[in-house]
This record gives structure tokens, C-alpha cells and sequence, in this order.
DNA sequence: TATGAATGAGGCTTCATTCAT
DNA sequence: TATGAATGAAGCCTCATTCAT
């Protein structure tokens, strides 16, 4: 993931990937059929962190804002730790999303247990009053995740004056305004 | 523009290019001397796009709300009219920053005009008092672009239920809850 | 020639040409067929200026010595004033006789006048007891051209630490021994 | 070598050089990154083995008349035994200089060993008082190389009328003239 | 006679993938 | 299970040549 998220898919070649795992070419082949799939798994890998990460978080017994607070924190937390797995999903997936257009209809295949968690919470905010109701969810989903998405690119630029992880609050609420 | 929204840069040979341009591929090295260079002017001529629009309603002597209100409907027309511009932009030029590097320090030259539209919009509404005062700057941009930014993505994945253009009103409130 | 001299026979394109020319592209091939007969055109200009020169020398009624002074003094000086008139010779013809391969056998055909100037003088040296009768015709013909050839590429490699012509004497004097 | 020899740097592709090696175009980039550096080594290689020819001879403790002999000898023997050898180095390293362009000063990096060999002989031959003292050293190279070379280039042209290796004596015997 | 935009074949190079060991 | 040399399709780019004006 630091290579594709570093270089792009197309700039990622096989015999770099195989340096830096310390692996010979032929032995990536008898781990993935393709680079392709490689990737795929790559990707399945990286939304599965966010899923689950936003997974505990829906489970906990708590506000829908103190929710988004937590989740917030933990996206920070993983872009200032691993900021490849982040990088890798908007670089390579979301860039890329004819190449790993999925034999079936238009979901996220890849993505998906995130984007179902991410329902779970907006619908979790509706219930209880505390995001706007008639919010399409559309646009709810927009504010969540482009708002991360716009500061994880503005975080990889390098243009930030603070750490990341101080803006979290500040980053939450906003998120929360733009729900409530 | 629209082959490389549709592609994505590599995928987008210089043959295809010729023969959607009705031109021989030699032709194509009389203009631009190379493929890099085609790019960055369709990302100066996108850039300008947003950038002029944004231009035209900051000299407007309206309240920064309906500015938001503006632009978001330019945006989402531009959208509906010629997606080609804005995804030719979001998957061309942002998930591909590293070859697009330009010389000098980490600003977006090429897209310098917009950012700093961008920038007279928010400190208008903060001068104003209808933006927050204290709201960090990165924070307030990843607001406005972000939640344009994933909406444009998924009118890109034909996810939407209703047109484009009827999400202006609700988009704009969104955004500027987040910036107010 | 000067262009060919410089840059090789491939790297001087037809456009260069043009603009060196202070033509069009298409003009010129208003008055050449094709790139090749454009060379071979200068080929047999390049190697007329050598045959004239040794022409006027060896209608002279002087000793076969004398001639060789005269020509290598003559020769020095083209090397001196249009240097791109024997390296074009070099450099475009004898390195690539298989692209100017004329129809018919093995003769130099373009050059066919110079070596028959060559031929005169040699045997004119011969008869006049000066060279030694016995020598092999190619080897004399290699210590004449030979010599002048590799001084010619010498001079080109910008090596040398005198004035090119001030090397007159002691080259005729050498090449005299040569074939004396 | 052998096509570089008759068929010239540009007219030597990759996919022809691939056959000949009976490889594939890719693998010859295993081997060498470009075909640049395909050729500088093969010029590294050729002058190599005139160096060492000419360096064995420097060694034995023979008057230089008889190094010259010997020299021109293995010469012509490489020239009837691998005539691909030396017209690669005619062909391809003398007729295109800037191609080989070397990043240092002046120098023929390439054909250095060559060089300082031909140094040593000319310098043995003045201390031993057999080749004339006051000959300035680029013309006495000239006559060495410049011999040498127009008759490798008549071998190439097949006008010829004896067995190369038949005019030996008669070679060095010009050469050794020219230089004493 | 002059122009130069247009054409397209062909060359160098890259890299995903295979396979003998 | 591991290796990495070998394969060859495909992409970018160059440039001799043409032709409508």
C-alpha cells in the first residue's frame, strides 16, 4: 500500500513490489493471480480498517455526534500512523474505480461494509433527533466522507500548519453542522 | 477531456486520443509536445472553469451564503452539462499530484486560480460574520471541496436517485452549515 | 553540410533543414525527391571541391612532392574554412556507404572523381621515380586519405594544440615519406 | 557488433538485434538499459581488444619497427577473422562522436586504453631513436591510425584485389616511413 | 514556386506475466 | 514454496513525406 498509495497503481510495478516485500516476482503470483487482484485485496484490506473501526464505534451506546467525534479521531489517527492505507484507497481506488469496476451492479463491491457502516450511523443520527431528518442521504454521505477526504488530500500536500491529529475536533464539528 | 475523465490518464493512449480528435497521432505532437503537457493544459483549462465561475460570483455584492448558494449551483450545471471538467479534474489531476508536480514548492500552480477564489469566498463570509471567525482555513476548504468533491464522485457512479441539478439547495445549506 | 557535419545523418531532420534553410518543409522537396538524394547531392558537391583542388594541382607541371604539399595546404585550409564540407564527407558518406549504395558495383561512385584525381597523381609520382614504383595502388591510397582522414577527424575533436594549417608541412612531409 | 557493422547505429534495431541474439526485445533491457549503452559497451569491448593487442606488443623487447610490424599483423588478423570488430568501431564510435558523447572533458573515454597504447609505442620509438623526434604526436598518430583505418575501410568495400593479411608488410612498411 | 499542417509507419522502451529450475 | 530470466504486447514519440492552398 505505501507503494501504490506513494507511486499510483500504474507506477507500482511488479518487480518493485517484489523488492520491497522481499520477495522474488514469481513468488507475488503464488500469492495473487494478477496485479490486479493484489491490489484488490489491498483495497478490501483498507476499507475493512475504516469499516471496522466505524463498526466499534456503531456499537458503542453513545450520541451520534460523540460518535462522529470518535470516528474522526480514528481516521486521524490512521492517516498520521499509516497514511498509506488512507492514501491507497483515494489514490488507487476511488481514482481508479473503472479498473476495479466490479462484474456487478454499481455498489461499492470493495468498499462496501464501510459505506453499510456509514449508513448505520447517519441513520443511527436520524433516529435520535440529532441529524437533520430530511438530509438527503446522498449529501449526508458527501459531508462525512468529503470533508475527510478533502483534508486527507490537503494532509498528504503537506500544507497543514498544525499535526493532524489537533485538527480533530475542530474537523468534527464542522462534519456534525453539516449533518445536523 | 472527457477520455481522460472516463479512462483516467494511462489508460488514455495517445491513439484513442488521435482518433477521437479526428486527427493523426503525429498532429496531435504539433500542438503538445508531449502527453504530460496535453494534460496540464486540459488541467489549466478545467482549473480555469471553476475558477472564473467563482470569480464572476466573488464580485458579485451579494451575502456569502448566496454566493455558496451560486457556486454550488454553477458546480452541479458544470456537473450535469459537461462532467468530463470536473472528473477529468478530480481523477486526472488530484489522484495523480506526484507527475503533475510542478517545480516550484507544494502549491497547486495549476489550479492556483481556483484556490484562491476559494480563499476570497471564505474570508468574505468570515469578514462578513457569516462564516466562523476561528475556523481553521484547511478545514473550511475541505468543507467546500470536499463535499463537492464526493458528491461529484457519486453522480460519477450513477448512484443518484434524482437529478443532478436538485441537489443544488440542499448541497449549498449543507456546505454552509459547515463553514457557519 | 553543416547541419549533416554536426549532427549525423539521422539526427538531421528535414525541419532542421528547413529552418537552417529558411525554407519550407515542403519546399525543399520542390527541389529534392527525398532526403537521401538532398545528401547525395551534398556528397557530390563535398567531394567535387577535393577532386577540383586536386584537379588544378595535378594539371600543374611541378614535382608529385609538390603536388602533395599543395594539396595537403589546400585541404588543411577547407578543414580550416568549411570544416563541415570533409566532415560531412566523413561523417555522412563513408560512414554509411551502405545507405548511399550506389546501383552498380562496388566503386565509390559519388566520389568516383576525387579517387580518380588520386589515381593521376599516384602514378604520376610513379613515373616520375618519386613514389616507389612497387607499392600497392590501396596502400598508397590509404597513407594519402588515411592520414588526411584521421588528422580531419583529429581536428574535429577539437584536440589539436596548434593552428590547423600550420600542420601543412610536416603532413605532406609524412605522407611523402609515406609513398616515397 | 556484426550489425552495428553493416548496418550502422540507426539502422540496428532492437527488435533485429533481438533476433540475431536469438532473445527477446525485453530481455536484452536485462541486460543493458538502453541501446546506447548496448553500444558503449560493445565500443568498450572493441577498443579493448585492440588495446591489448597493441599492450602485449609494447611489452616484448623488440625494436619499434618491428612493434609496428607486429601490430599491424594482429590488426589485419582481426580484420580478416572478425572484420565486425573494427568496422563497428569505424562505423559506429568514430562516425558518431557526439552520440558517445561522454560527460568528461575531450577525452575518448571509450577508446582510452587504445590511446595511451598508441602513446607508448610512438614514445618507445623516439627514445630508441627510430621514429623521427621532433614529428608532432598528432600527426604520428594520424599516420599510425590513419593508415590502418583507410585500408580497413577499403577491406570493407571489398575492391581489394589480395588476401588482406597479404599486405601487411607493405602497411607497416608506409607506416613505419611515415613515422621515421 | 512556396507553405506548413497532417499523416502514419516504425523505433525504443516498459512491464505484467510465465515457467524452468 | 521460491527464484528471476525470458517473453512480447503495447505505449510514447519522431520524422520523412504529402498535399491542399
Amino acid at each position: 500500500m505505501k507503494l501504490f498509495a506513494r507511486k499510483g497503481f500504474y507506477h507500482t510495478t511488479i518487480p518493485l513490489l517484489a523488492k520491497e516485500l522481499k520477495m522474488s516476482v514469481g513468488n507475488i503470483y503464488n500469492y495473487f493471480p494478477s496485479k490486479m487482484s493484489l491490489a484488490k485485496s489491498a483495497v478490501r484490506f483498507a476499507s475493512g480498517i475504516l469499516a471496522s473501526s466505524l463498526h466499534r464505534i456503531n456499537e458503542k451506546d453513545i450520541t451520534a455526534k460523540e460518535k462522529i467525534y470518535l470516528f474522526v479521531q480514528d481516521y486521524l489517527e490512521i492517516i498520521q500512523k499509516s497514511p498509506e492505507v488512507i492514501e491507497f484507497f483515494l489514490r488507487v481506488y476511488l481514482a481508479n474505480r473503472d479498473l476495479f469496476e466490479e462484474d456487478e451492479d454499481g455498489g461499492f463491491r470493495l468498499a462496501e461494509a464501510f459505506v453499510q457502516e456509514v449508513e448505520v450511523l447517519l441513520q443511527y443520527g436520524i433516529r435520535h433527533y440529532e441529524f437533520r431528518k430530511n438530509q438527503d442521504f446522498f449529501i449526508s454521505f458527501s459531508v462525512l466522507t468529503g470533508v475527510l477526504g478533502a483534508f486527507t488530500f490537503l494532509a498528504g500536500e503537506n500544507v497543514l500548519e498544525k499535526e493532524v491529529a489537533s485538527y480533530s475536533k475542530e474537523i468534527a464539528d464542522a462534519i456534525y453542522r453539516g449533518l445536523a
